[in-house]
DNA sequence: CTGAAAGCGCTTACAG
DNA sequence: CTGAAAGCGCTTACAG
């Protein structure tokens, strides 16, 4: 009988099972802006490693990072009887807010990606404020004293995080970093070019910049090109990123790796965890300083 | 009664639903090498077209392009009740043979994205042939005489249409194409800086290279920079994906735009349709060239 | 140890 | 038009 029920390719029915059992081996997972790198590879990390611990992932892609009513989407989830929610959504504005009041009586446990540490919510995150100080005082060991910073846009945490990480870098060195050393980008290589021109004009003696992604860096270094000016020796760059390209820009880009596919793959061990019942653990990823051509020791240069 | 139903926040399950319903408003999607420009732009255009229909995603991705034994896949899929299959795995060596013998009875539709058309099968492709002719015949027309290729995984069907499409250009044109004029890389810009390395030993007189992206064509640009060549007086340079960054290398570089993002859509529009038993269309989406510096008339340059 | 019954949460067709 | 019953395809607890 057996045999005969295989050969006939049976397959039992997931979702049958799903409803009896009140679990499916599904996670959800709710992300947006795919189309930037950061959110792209932090999916990436997430698909192998569920592929891996056996469960299927429902995907729900936001249009954009205003999150609206959060409700029919979580609806969506939870009436597919999915064991857990990761939330993988650029943390933009108050983007979080509308999702906060919904938290205490969501059935499944739910893990934050690259956001804001908050009591008593489980967040894998990866330190931009670290790698914002790191990328600076990289380029001040090197010799590099004047040192501006194109940022993303400000509205988002990363970018926030990353902008206050070169200032605190700076003031740790008795250095000021007014705003006007820095100047706001879309993380478009295009918006790199024209935050770089802008950099020029109000910050003239400039000998470094920060970007916070490797592809306004392409640009800054584009527009910088175009001016004469020569990298690095008299302008330096720090990326943030390590797009895989980054290493064959003119120059080489010195950049910070973030390691956002771990990110992706730790956060679906946690809500895995979390799904168990075990206990929480804050997971925060060091990132990583690359070093290449783009900031070379000053005094070799002269 | 109705109110106190919505008050206390209820929300009927979609699992039953599917259950009686024998549908569940749910796609799967089967994708590999998300971490390539080419399979994460076409997920883009998936998510955000099966969004805006109201049809949920799940994903699975293959953790290599060897397919192997597709029957738990697809039974995992199947056994969720998914509506129709989107399968937008690259076609690599003859991974999708495999699939072959299941194909007939699978009790809901599938179709392929970025595949070799075949009777009978839906498909949803970007031609990838008429592209590699496209910038070949560019660079001809500028002036250009000799021109190399660098090209992708050869195992790879969108690469093997491009280079097809490089011999093809060259044919009408009354030019050879012989194997040595080609060196295979492997998507990487490392892959594209050796391979201009080893095409310039190959084919001394080359004056310009078309490549299969993006990628490889900054990784052969700064080869061709270190060499002391100027582009695009000594070596002129189409690539292929349009890559945002591409406007912005040294110098910006012309390429071909294959509208990745589109397929994506497309082919839920195409899957949605199937599911509706309406006919399939065949769907081949044309590739659109992008003039920049990196392919300027030859004359103007002398 | 085996086998029939109850139930997961819905929808649909049918009786009142 | 309303309301109770049957059934989607499983699993689990219970009787034999």
């Amino acid at each position: 009988v057996q045999e005969i029920i295989a050969d006939m390719g049976y397959q039992p029915s997931a979702l049958a099972r799903s409803l009896i059992q009140q679990r499916s081996a599904t996670l959800g997972v709710v992300t947006a802006g795919l189309n930037y790198i950061g959110p792209s590879r932090t999916l990436n990390g997430i698909t192998s490693q569920a592929e891996e611990l056996g469960y299927s992932l429902l995907l729900k892609e936001l249009p954009g990072f205003d999150v609206g009513d959060v409700d029919p989407l979580l609806n969506s989830l939870l009436s597919r009887q999915v064991d857990g929610i990761l939330w993988a959504v650029p943390e933009v504005g108050d983007n979080r807010r509308c999702l906060e009041e919904r938290l205490p009586d969501l059935p499944v446990p739910i893990v934050f990606l690259t956001q804001r540490q908050r009591p008593g919510i489980p967040v894998v995150t990866v330190d931009n404020y670290a790698g914002g100080i790191m990328a600076v005082q990289h380029l001040l060991s090197r010799g590099y004293r004047k040192v501006g910073h194109i940022s993303g846009p400000l509205e988002w945490w990363d970018a926030a995080q990353r902008k206050a990480g070169w200032r605190e870098a700076l003031s740790r060195a008795g250095q000021a970093a007014p705003d006007q050393h820095c100047i706001e980008g879309t993380w478009s290589t295009s918006s790199g070019y024209r935050a770089m021109q802008q950099l020029c004009v109000d910050f003239p003696d400039i000998d470094a910049v920060f970007v916070a992604n490797d592809q306004m860096a392409l640009g800054a270094m584009y527009y910088a090109a175009q001016q004469g000016l020569r990298v690095p020796q008299d302008l330096a760059f720090v990326g943030f990123d390590s797009i895989p390209e980054s290493a064959y820009f003119s120059p080489s880009l010195t950049t910070i790796n973030p390691h956002q596919n771990q990110m992706g793959s730790e956060a679906v061990h946690q809500l895995v965890r979390l799904i168990h019942n075990e206990e929480p653990e804050v997971i925060v990823l060091d990132p990583e300083l690359i070093v290449r051509d783009s900031s070379e020791p000053r005094e070799t240069l002269m």
